[in-house]
DNA sequence: GTCTATAAATAGATAGAC
DNA sequence: GTCTATCTATTTATAGAC
């Protein structure tokens, strides 16, 4: 019981509930997400989401902590690994990039809940998130130390960094809902993003010319 | 009838739906809110919205046109304007920031929207939303012909620019919302944050040192 | 223009049989 | 663990009096 740890990799009625849910938080939000429809989705009872999980919220919540687990320990490990800052700044989009595209309703979800105002987040969520952001600025520290980064405040350039890549998978549904074509459409691949999003991040940390 | 005009300026029932539709769509997204509740935010008989509103979805689209409208006019303007490229682009982030600290309500609605797809655009709408990146688009071309800026996609910039303005916005109603001491904390005043994002353009844009 | 009343559908959650 | 049935509340939208 909210037990369900990486996804979609685990079987089972739990897993199942889970993919679903994060399928229909992610399409229709927190509020507008139907319980019904989780269960049509996972092909099980809806009372068996009751007897997985305490109520929807709790459900929601254990969506957003799987990736926050995940993403927090590869950044905490980047930090605390050896290696130059920008390097490191590098090996962390990467990284983000990676476990986002790995869960298709993260973006969605985030952003829904960044728009809501964070309503629904207990602070031990809180905190799993704030530890992303801790390993970030240590690194954008450590290139302030060693005198490769300019002196840009830490939190304004995490929320610089992170948006863009939320976007980005949003805007797949975007193409995929509309038919774009011109202005938004031209569709790219990841690797191209990754590189984008890395020369963007060096180009706001780089010292004045 | 759908003829609401610049918000907020208006007086009258027609604008007092309009304002009160605006925040409980950036409150609740577009599925999730509630008819009944605009009635009661703007201290009217909910048959009055169906008087003056075709339906809870041609209110939304009015809402968002509004943002459109005015940050489209604002963009051409520049971009068609006189002045060197990086000037134009401080200018064009200055005006975004301003128009969306008018309208505290387009930040939160916008990521919804983006984060489901943008299911509700009609394609009129959507000629506006691009209308505002044709603009950019104008000016990021405009700053590598004459070879101040590097060989960027424009579209990309775009969407790196424009996320974290979003963000911006939405993050004052998350530290409204939870009490927070660290990470996110520390609030930043608007000017700031405008310097802050045309330092972050200019870095995505210079060329290679 | 503004109101009351209501239709028709759907929501989250639970009780209790098996 | 899994099911059916149901309770209670709420939803968008409209009909029709004034």
């Amino acid at each position: 019981m909210g037990q369900t740890p990486a996804a979609t990799a685990v079987h089972g009625t739990a897993a199942a509930i889970f993919t679903a849910a994060a399928e229909e938080f992610a399409a229709h939000g927190f509020d507008a997400a139907g319980v019904d429809r989780i269960a049509a989705r996972a092909s099980v009872n809806k009372a068996m989401i009751y007897y997985h999980f305490q109520n929807k919220r709790a459900l929601y919540i254990e969506v957003l902590r799987d990736m926050f687990r995940s993403v927090g320990a590869r950044a905490r490990a980047i930090a605390d690994g050896p290696g130059p800052a920008p390097v490191k700044l590098d090996a962390w989009i990467d990284a983000v990039i990676d476990e986002a595209a790995q869960r298709p309703w993260f973006p969605p979800m985030m952003l829904r809940e960044l728009a809501a105002g964070a309503p629904r987040f207990d602070p031990d969520t809180f905190a799993m998130m704030n530890a992303v952001f801790a390993a970030v600025k240590d690194v954008i520290e450590q290139g302030q130390r060693e005198g490769v980064f300019a002196q840009v405040d830490p939190l304004m350039t995490h929320l610089t960094i992170m948006p863009p890549i939320l976007i980005f998978f949003a805007r797949e549904r975007v193409l995929a809902h509309n038919q774009v074509d011109e202005g938004l459409a031209a569709p790219r691949h990841l690797d191209e993003f990754v590189r984008h999003m890395q020369a963007s991040a060096r180009g706001m940390l780089r010292k004045d010319p």
